[in-house]
DNA sequence: AGCACGCCGACT
DNA sequence: GTCGGCGTGCTC
């Protein structure tokens, strides 16, 4: 027998045959992790399946089974081999992401120096090298010298953006230094505690007692040891023992010695629910409750999901022929309700169809910190059944979750894009809550998006696909629209009488020609002051993605734009270093510095560029400027306006610390501070009943970006920040400021007219070939230095126009190369080239891109 | 990710 | 003439 092998090796993309030695046949099978030899290397791999005939004649022997039980299901082998291919990612890669962290281990080196006098007779020749290697020489082999021996990994974090291990190949050629190949150990174990019982009589027990110490402070330790296992007939933790009675572990074992109680090793379960529940994310209040009853929407979804569970259900054989004939429906669905429309109650009535089937259901949410109303009602509704995934857990916790999932002990999953890959034997539901969350796309390699992915997944193992949101993508929506692999379900209507909040919109040029240059509005000023007057809070929101870049007419509202292909320019100062360290002052409002030499307005898609004008190109007004500003001047104006005013930030800074979410959501859920200034998280699904008032500062920012999905993703932004207000008797407002008061993202999100906003922007998406009339592949280029970056880049579009015209592929355009508008991040360069075409990534298929980063059907092309 | 093989420039 | 740079390809 011969075993297919999928090595954890991340780039390696084959996958390979090895024997199955005698000793572990019949304990290996489809989705075991081993340890195989591979190259001169030890590596880990998984199991994909048993072949009777290998791919090439020879063959190596596996070494080692390191679970006995799989690690991936079938089907998940299968969903890692679908999603591989789809997204050019490395099966391996993919497998990786399936494994609990501290399972999963990759080969490395160990570096350790040979010889101290040969390290020394070649101290003297260091100073012959040029001076930046001798530097990397000298501060690997101090590194090596005060540590010890190293991995390979572990000196990578000392040399950020440095290669040293080209030197470490020198100076293992010339001896100074010695290195061997390890697989490092699984790090995560099941943990046990220690516990002891009485296994005596307590008669007897009591009748020892006299004898048990020869000092009287031992005696007496064991006396009330003993006495205290006497009073509780259950096994007990030895940590309680040592509380109660002062004992020590050699008290215990001396009492074990005497057989009047024994020590177990029992194995726990980390559970990090019992974390959360004592930090009061609790299910208390709403257990008792019984399920609500179902709005006429509602139940109409209910019907078409609940029916779905039938027709996939192998019980039901009557059904299945009835419909033999016919096209079944898909059993995917995307469910669009407006906030506060009844959303998860129909996953949770969907879960309890999976449960009663026999099934379990994996919920998907965008952040657990930020859904903490949804986690909750499931918590309550499945008690003891769910397990809870999320970015904090400890490796132990998350490796517990895991096997308890994969021994069937949990019915449902709830979980950020990961928890997709819990191991689950039987699948039946499987949503994705606020699907249009851009955390549901991995933007790290391998890159994939979790929604996608779900659906597969739903397809592969026949579960029904729940995604839900007030705002899907336009690609979902038109895939829906057409119905064939994902069918439309609409929650038009809010659950309470409330409805959505009045949005009105304030010209900022009007504004400005009755002379107020100050950031907030009059009508912003007046509401905030009444909010304020009446104690009630208020958020105010701010996009602060694409601050001081997109250049506007303050006059008229226009946007400078590319003449090539209508993207916004951006503005870039001479020698800038980074868009995004962000510009965060009101230098927008002060007249520009005038004149460069060079030219300083730039399109990002297609690298047109050109001068900054003098005047605006439409109006010919004067009152040109590039746009920024930041949470911090926000938070400084509200005070200087209302110095009374208890103001709380919530963004990127303020949230980078553990826990930063909760605390600050929970701040400003207790009144403890009355305005809430913050970016992008305040648009997810909060419910915070005092908030009569939502300010939006600048609408469009983020509409004026290089992308073509920026319309899409503001209006989406604009959408769910609105729904914050109003979501009490109380009422609401909001309040949105823009200088584009006509842009049709901004009306139809004033208007929460989502269908105005769909027809629109498919026309242009139409108009200018852009997704879902074409699919895209975005390849992006990373470097420290800047020409070795764009070199890259040229040669890179050189061969795939050479492909391209291999292939005679007509319809795929190449769009760049072009620096990225992010151009530098982290200290790289960035440059992308973007394919567009019906089936780009088959072009690529196959094809050696080493050092690019690939992106399947990417979220953003900035 | 390693590591070998292999083909062009700077030294003994 | 060799040493060694890194570009390309392979690891069952």
């Amino acid at each position: 027998m011969y075993a297919q092998i999928a090595v954890n090796v991340p780039t390696v993309t084959g996958v390979f045959d090895y024997a199955l030695p005698p000793e572990l046949e019949g304990k290996v099978g489809a989705g075991h992790l081993v340890t195989v030899p591979f190259g001169k290397q030890i590596v880990q791999g998984v199991v994909l399946e048993l072949t009777a005939k290998p791919a090439v004649a020879e063959t190596r022997a596996i070494l080692d089974l390191l679970d006995p039980q799989p690690v991936l299901t079938v089907v998940q082998i299968e969903l890692a081999r679908q999603l591989a291919s789809a997204t050019l990612n490395p099966l391996a890669a993919i497998i990786h992401l399936m494994l609990p962290s501290g399972l999963s281990q990759q080969a490395d080196t160990r570096f350790e120096i040979r010889d101290s006098r040969l390290e020394n007779s070649h101290g003297s020749r260091i100073t012959n090298h040029e001076s930046r290697k001798s530097s990397i020489e000298s501060r690997l082999l101090n590194l090596l010298r005060t540590r010890g021996p190293l991995r390979g990994r572990q000196i990578d974090r000392h040399f950020s953006r440095v290669d040293w291990r080209k030197t470490a190949q020198y100076l293992l050629r010339s001896g100074v230094l010695q290195s061997q190949s390890i697989l490092p150990p699984i790090s995560v174990r099941p943990k046990f505690v220690r516990t002891a019982q009485l296994a005596v009589t307590p008669e007897t027990a009591e009748a020892a007692l006299p004898d048990l110490g020869k000092t009287e402070v031992t005696l007496q330790r064991r006396q009330a040891a003993l006495r205290f296992l006497i009073s509780a007939p259950e096994p007990v933790n030895v940590a309680w023992v040592y509380a109660e009675s002062g004992c020590n572990l050699t008290d215990l074992q001396e009492l074990a010695e005497r057989e009047l109680i024994v020590l177990r090793e029992t194995e726990i379960w980390r559970d990090p629910l019992q974390r959360i529940e004592s930090r009061g994310i609790e299910s208390r209040g709403i257990e008792s409750s019984p399920p609500p009853e179902l709005t006429p929407d509602q139940q109409k979804a209910w019907d078409a999901i609940s029916m779905a569970f039938h027709l996939q259900s192998p019980g039901h054989p009557s059904l299945i022929t009835h419909h033999s004939s016919l096209v079944t429906p898909p059993s995917s669905f995307l469910l669009h309700g407006i906030t506060g429309s009844g959303k998860t109650e129909i996953y949770i009535r969907a879960a309890q169809e999976a449960i009663r089937r026999g099934k379990q259901a994996i919920i998907l949410v965008p952040e657990i910190a930020l859904t903490p109303q949804t986690v909750r009602r499931f918590l309550a509704r499945f008690p003891g059944q769910v397990g809870l995934v999320h970015s904090k857990l400890s490796d132990g916790e998350r490796y517990d979750t895991w096997r308890r999932a994969r021994l069937g002990l949990l019915k449902v999953i709830i979980g950020p894009r990961s928890a997709l890959f819990t191991p689950l034997q039987n699948v039946g539901l499987i949503v994705a809550d606020e699907c249009h969350d851009s955390s549901y796309y991995q933007s790290e390699p391998p890159f994939y998006h979790a929604v996608s992915a779900a659906m597969e997944y739903a397809r592969i193992c026949g579960a029904v696909c729940v995604l839900g949101s007030a705002t899907p993508s336009i690609v979902l929506r038109q895939q829906a629209q057409v119905g064939e692999r994902i069918r439309l379900l609409e929650l038009p209507k809010r659950i309470s009488e409330s409805g959505l909040p009045p949005v009105h919109i304030i010209d900022m040029r009007e504004e400005l020609k009755s002379g107020n240059r100050a950031i907030f509005s009059r009508a912003l000023h007046e509401a905030l002051a009444e909010v304020l007057a009446k104690n009630q809070q208020a958020i105010l929101f701010l996009n602060r993605r694409g601050t001081a870049t997109y250049v506007f007419c303050r006059e008229c509202g226009a946007v400078l734009k590319c003449p090539r292909c209508d993207t916004p320019l951006t503005y870039h100062v001479e020698g800038q270093k980074s868009n995004v360290s962000g510009q965060t002052d009101l230098r927008s409002f002060a007249p520009l510095r005038t004149s460069h030499s060079t030219s300083d307005l730039r399109c990002h898609y297609c690298a047109y560029d050109r001068q900054m004008p003098k005047k605006c190109p439409t109006c010919g007004s004067d009152q040109i400027r590039q746009y920024g500003l930041g949470s911090e001047k926000v938070d400084a104006e509200v005070k200087a306006l209302f110095p009374d005013a208890r103001t709380l930030r919530w963004d990127w800074e303020t949230t980078r610390q553990k826990d930063a979410h909760e605390i600050i959501l929970s701040h400003f859920a207790a009144h403890r501070a009355d305005v809430l200034i913050g970016t992008q998280m305040l648009a997810k699904g909060l419910d915070l009943p005092l908030v009569t008032l939502v300010g939006i500062v600048l609408a469009e920012v983020g509409l004026n970006l290089p992308d073509p999905f920026a319309a899409e993703r503001t209006f989406n932004l604009l959408t769910q920040v609105a729904g914050r207000a109003g979501r009490s008797a109380l009422g609401g407002q909001v309040i949105l400021q823009t200088f584009q008061p006509e842009h049709y993202s901004i009306q139809a999100a004033a208007r929460h007219d989502t269908p105005a906003f769909y027809l629109q922007e498919l026309e242009y998406r139409k108009q200018l070939g852009n997704p879902p009339f074409s699919r895209l592949v975005r390849l992006e280029y990373r470097h420290f230095e800047s020409a070795k970056a764009e070199a890259e880049a040229r040669k890179m579009a050189e061969k795939i126009h050479h492909w391209l015209e291999a292939e005679q592929r007509t319809e795929t355009t190449v769009i760049g190369p072009v620096p990225c508008f992010f151009a530098k991040l982290g200290g790289l360069y960035r440059w992308q080239i973007v394919l567009r075409g019906s089936q780009p990534e088959s072009l690529l298929r196959g094809k050696l891109l080493s050092d690019w980063r690939v992106e399947v059907n990417p979220i953003s092309l900035l």
